[in-house]
DNA sequence: CTGAAAGCGCTTACAG
DNA sequence: CTGAAAGCGCTTACAG
């Protein structure tokens, strides 16, 4: 027999220091960094963060046993002790099938080249919930915040601004933005096409939309444009997004049921145009001849195959880019409130 | 005179305690909000993570106080104190005119409805950074990540195994994935393809394709099955991603003036597809009659305007959704590790 | 159902 | 160029 009974000695628990643990033991720390390089935290802390302040033969030491030991400093940590979280948050409709995406996209690589990272946050096209999407998203603590739209309830816009940090606002237009604005005008857009309908000769002009603000915005420029040439009846079918091919295939004829003779019909998208365009060629209907088409996009899929469609290019990588800089400019202790109007264009193949 | 003459005193800097605030007194926290309530801090946190634990009354008093102050619990705080980030990442090559904005979004939506956030990490086409990326990316913490590809380096995978948490490989298929997988296999998709044109009856099948690892998948499947059938010379045109139509239309003169007998021709993606189909028009081709085109995606656009176009049809929506419910189910301490093979199916339109 | 104490892993501001 | 002390704003684990 051995000399112990380890079974039958009661193992006195509360002995045990408490240990407060409660990662586990996993997650390695800076300190464990600063003792192997024979450093403080401080100085292994500063390799990270500013690096130009550290001896290089101490920069190199460090580095290596970051390197060896796969250290990766805990942000959570040091964007709650810095106050500074590296994050920018960015609030759009959707990133399915849609020039938010190349917004996105191009937002997302200037930033993170600047060293930030994107959260993503997504708000359908309801307004409802945008309030509570912000309070998840201002969680995080980020330091700037792309906003999809200028349509915000009262007490978004005011909280956004007690927060202090720079906000841009995008894809549309208005005289009184929370902070900045990227973007252009959904209703001059509006007014521009009825403007080519009317230089077409179109007698009697309809419309196909999505009911989602900047969708009612383009809607409001297209009627009172044509209000004004005497126009006062304009034939709608407005459906709901996200706007889809098959959406606009099913508008076209309700439309023209409607009203038999609209000879120009302006879709809130090129996929509803597209729709439209099938749904006319299915009806026999000669495009632009007997109906003209206008798509809004300009999805270089609608454009290169579709030559009779005309649509309106709007260049949501620019809002992107321009966007980005914007709040890099602010976070870098620039002054300046942004305010780009980036435009858009009419560009219709069926005459060229 | 008064009494004191402030501007003379010395102002006796280090007599005033050091404050320690950093951000600022901008900040609401979570002690604030307990002296107005009148309870702790900890009645508090268990208001917003575990509510219902707390009295009633407690709870409503509690959330008045919120509300009225707007106070915005941080999350940087509470996930390092939790251990619990509630953030997911995904990493993706981008977001911009592609099936994977699809997969995006519905994993967002889905993430978002179960508590977490997602933190967006763009890779491009490049492997050489995914690492450095990946290191971003752990540096918050996440509970979970989405990857795209199975395409990764030793390290990388060792690293994402190490860390414990769940994974998620997307759109694409392995034996040995790094611990999730959710997609189908490139191969194979060449591989029907292949077959389909056989059944067809072409004689010189080509490819257009970009040169990612999973466009090169799909190719060798596409070889190989035309290699078993006796056809070792397969034409190629290899373009740089990103695709588009632009380079679809450009590819397929310098592919037929490779081999003009070329009568079939596999797209890595609709959009080079649609470019080719539209080269094919300009040259006077027929299609599918004289040259078959199939391309990849199956896109909307592609597939309702193009008729005579085949695709291969990969469902974007039910990655996210399934690779999403994967990662929740193994956080909410499921031990199941997802293996999904969603496959596809050649949607060829020309001949129904 | 509620709270006092301790700690999560960093960085700031100071000093040298 | 480097470091000891204090603190960022929460939550855990315990106790009652």
């Amino acid at each position: 027999m051995p000399t112990a009974k380890p079974t039958d000695a009661p193992i006195d628990l509360k002995a045990a220091p408490a240990r407060r643990t409660r990662g586990g033991p996993k997650g390695l720390r800076i300190t464990d960094v600063a003792a192997q390089a024979g450093v403080s935290p401080i100085t292994v802390s500063r390799v990270f963060n500013n690096p130009a302040s550290v001896a290089p033969e101490t920069l190199e030491r460090v580095r290596q046993v970051v390197q060896k030991l796969g250290y990766v400093p805990n942000r959570l940590a040091g964007g709650l002790s810095s106050a500074r979280s590296r994050l920018i948050a960015a609030i759009v409709p959707t990133v399915a099938h849609s020039l938010f995406s190349e917004t996105i996209q191009v937002f997302s690589e200037t930033m993170s080249r600047a060293g930030y990272e994107v959260l993503l946050a997504l708000s359908g096209y309801s307004d409802t919930n945008e309030e509570s999407l912000l309070d998840t998203v201002l969680s995080r603590r980020p330091e700037g915040v792309l906003l999809t739209g200028v349509a915000h309830t009262d007490s978004l816009r005011e909280r956004l601004r007690n927060v202090g940090i720079p906000v841009v606002e995008t894809w549309d237009m208005t005289d009184t933005p929370i902070d900045m604005l990227v973007g252009f005008s959904h209703y001059q857009i509006g007014v521009a096409v009825a403007e080519r309908f009317l230089a077409r000769g179109a007698k009697r002009p309809g419309l196909i939309s999505a009911s989602d603000v900047r969708a009612l915005a383009r809607r409001a420029g297209f009627r009172e444009r044509l209000a004004q040439a005497g126009m006062t009846e304009v034939a709608e079918a407005i459906v709901a997004p996200p706007s889809s091919v098959a959406t606009g295939k099913s508008a076209l004829p309700r439309l023209l049921q409607d009203a038999p003779d609209v000879d120009a019909v302006f879709c809130g998208s090129d996929l509803l145009a597209i729709g439209a365009l099938g749904a006319a060629r299915r009806m026999g209907l000669e495009v632009p001849g007997r109906l003209a088409i206008c798509g809004f996009g300009d999805l270089e899929f609608a454009t290169e195959t579709m030559p009779r469609l005309t649509t309106v290019r709007v260049d949501g990588m620019r809002i992107g880019l321009s966007a980005a800089r914007a709040l890099l400019d602010r976070l870098d202790g620039g002054l300046e409130r942004a305010f780009v109007d980036v435009g858009f264009r009419v560009v219709g193949r069926e005459s060229g």
